[in-house]
DNA sequence: CTATTATTAAACGAATTCATTGAATAACAA
DNA sequence: TTGTTATTCAATGAATTCGTTTAATAATAG
C-alpha cells in the first residue's frame, strides 16, 4: 500500500464518523441517548420518527460504533458508546454557532427571549448550589432523570410544572436544566415560572454537558 | 413555529458541520490547512485531486463556515476559520480508532512500526527539551514550517533529510513530528534515521495539536 | 399452537453527493 | 490587444442517502 493510499484510507475512515453526524435526525437520537438508555420506540416517538427510519438510523450510527445495542427482554436498547461523542456534539454545536447564520436567527426566532433570560453558567450553579441559594430543576422525562440527574435536582417535568407551582420558593432562585443548551424544555420552563413571578434562570447547557464536564452526577447503578 | 420544527431545524444546521466533514478529501484539506494558509493549486498537489475538485470541496467548507478564503493577488488562500476545528479533528480521529476497526487494521498494515516505535507525549518533549536531551526536526515542507512550528525545532523536510545526516547527533534523541499523528512525513523520517544508527522517535501527533493544546510556538507575524 | 409486540430487513423512488469535463471569469503580463 | 495563470461555474452521470412501504424475524403471551 502506498502512502498516497494509506492516507487517503485512513481520512475516508475519520469521515465514516463524519458521515454518522452528517443527519439531523442522527444527531438528535445522539442527543436522546446522551441522556441514557432508550429503545428504539421511545426514541421513534421522542424523534416523530418511524419505528422503522428510526432503527434504520440506529444501525448507521451502530456501524459508525458511536451506540452499542443490548437485547432486554423484548426491547433493544441502545446507548452511547463513548463519553467523547458528548465531546464531538459540543464542538459540533459550537462550530454551528459560530459560523451558520442560519442558527442564531433560527435561535432569535424560536426563542426570543435569549436576551433577558442569560443562561447561569455550570461553574456559577456549582458554588450557589453549595451556599444554598438555589432550587435546581430537571425538566427532563422522569426516566431520563432516573437514569443520572444533578445532585439536589428534584425532578418535575415539565408536563408537571403547573401542578407543582406552590412547592417553589418565591425568595429563591429557580435554576431549570434539561437536554442540552438548544433543548426546549428549560427554555419553557423558564419561561413559565417566570410568567408566575418566580425568579428562574436556565443552566447554560444540559445534563450530559454537566456529568461529561466532571461534575458530580447522581446515577442508577449501571444495568 | 413549533418547538417541534424548531428541534428539527437546529440539529439540521448542525448536521451541516457534520456534513462538511464527512467526505475523506475535506478532512485532508482541513488537515492540511491546520499547518497554515494554501491556495488552491498546491491544496489539489498536496492532496492528489484535480483543481476543480479541491476548488469545489472548498467552496463545500466555506459554506459551512469552516474555512475563509482571502485573494492574495491572484491567488485565492484558504484557511480555517477557528482553532475548534483542530479539535473537531482530534475528536474525529478518537472516535474512529475507537470504534471502527478498520483504524487499526489500516495502522498495523502501513505503519507496521507502531509497537516498537511507541510516541513521544507532547508532555515529554516539553520536559526533554528543557533539559537539552533532544533534537526536534519538523519535517514538513518549508512553506509549512514558516508558517509556524514547534520553538527550537529546525526544518528538514522530508525529501531532505539524506543530506543533513551528518549534521545529527548520535548521542542525543532525535524527535520527529510533522502535521499530525497520521500524517506519514514523520513515520518514514523516523525509519531512515533509525536504520541509519540513530535514535529517533516520532512525536504523538502534529504541530496542530501542539499548537492548540496551547504550549508556545514559533510563528511569523500574521499577515 | 396462534396472536401480539418490538425490531430489523429488503425494495423502491426521489434527492443529494461526488469526480470529471469543458467553459467562464478575473487578474495580470507581454 | 492577446495570452497566461488561478480559480470558479455549470453540466453530466454514477453512486449514495433518505424516508416510505411492506415483509420478515424473534420473543413473549394467551
Amino acid at each position: 500500500m502506498s502512502s498516497h493510499n494509506f492516507k487517503q484510507e485512513i481520512f475516508d475512515q475519520f469521515a465514516r464518523i463524519g458521515k454518522a453526524v452528517s443527519n439531523g435526525r442522527r444527531l438528535e437520537l445522539l442527543e436522546l441517548l446522551a441522556q441514557g438508555k432508550h429503545n428504539v420506540e421511545t426514541l421513534a416517538d421522542m424523534c416523530s420518527m418511524s419505528v422503522a427510519n428510526t432503527s434504520q438510523h440506529l444501525q448507521n450510527l451502530r456501524q459508525s460504533g458511536l451506540v452499542n445495542a443490548s437485547k432486554i427482554g423484548q426491547h433493544v436498547f441502545y446507548s452511547l458508546s463513548s463519553d467523547r461523542i458528548v465531546d464531538l456534539l459540543a464542538v459540533l454545536r459550537e462550530l454551528a454557532e459560530d459560523n451558520l447564520n442560519e442558527v442564531n436567527r433560527l435561535i432569535q426566532q424560536y426563542l426570543q427571549v435569549k436576551d433577558d433570560l442569560e443562561p447561569l453558567p455550570r461553574a456559577d450553579l456549582v458554588q450557589r448550589a453549595e451556599d444554598g441559594l438555589v432550587t435546581i430543576i430537571d425538566v427532563r422525562p422522569g426516566l431520563e432523570y432516573d437514569s443520572g440527574h444533578i445532585p439536589g435536582a428534584i425532578n418535575i417535568p415539565l408536563s408537571e410544572l403547573d401542578k407543582h407551582l406552590s412547592e417553589f420558593p418565591t425568595d429563591q432562585e429557580i435554576v431549570a436544566y434539561c437536554r442540552g443548551p438548544y433543548c426546549v424544555l428549560a427554555f419553557d420552563a423558564v419561561k413559565t415560572l417566570r410568567d408566575k413571578g418566580f425568579q428562574a434562570r436556565r443552566l447554560e447547557d444540559g445534563y450530559p454537558e454537566w456529568k461529561r464536564s466532571g461534575l458530580p452526577v447522581e446515577e442508577k447503578m449501571p444495568g
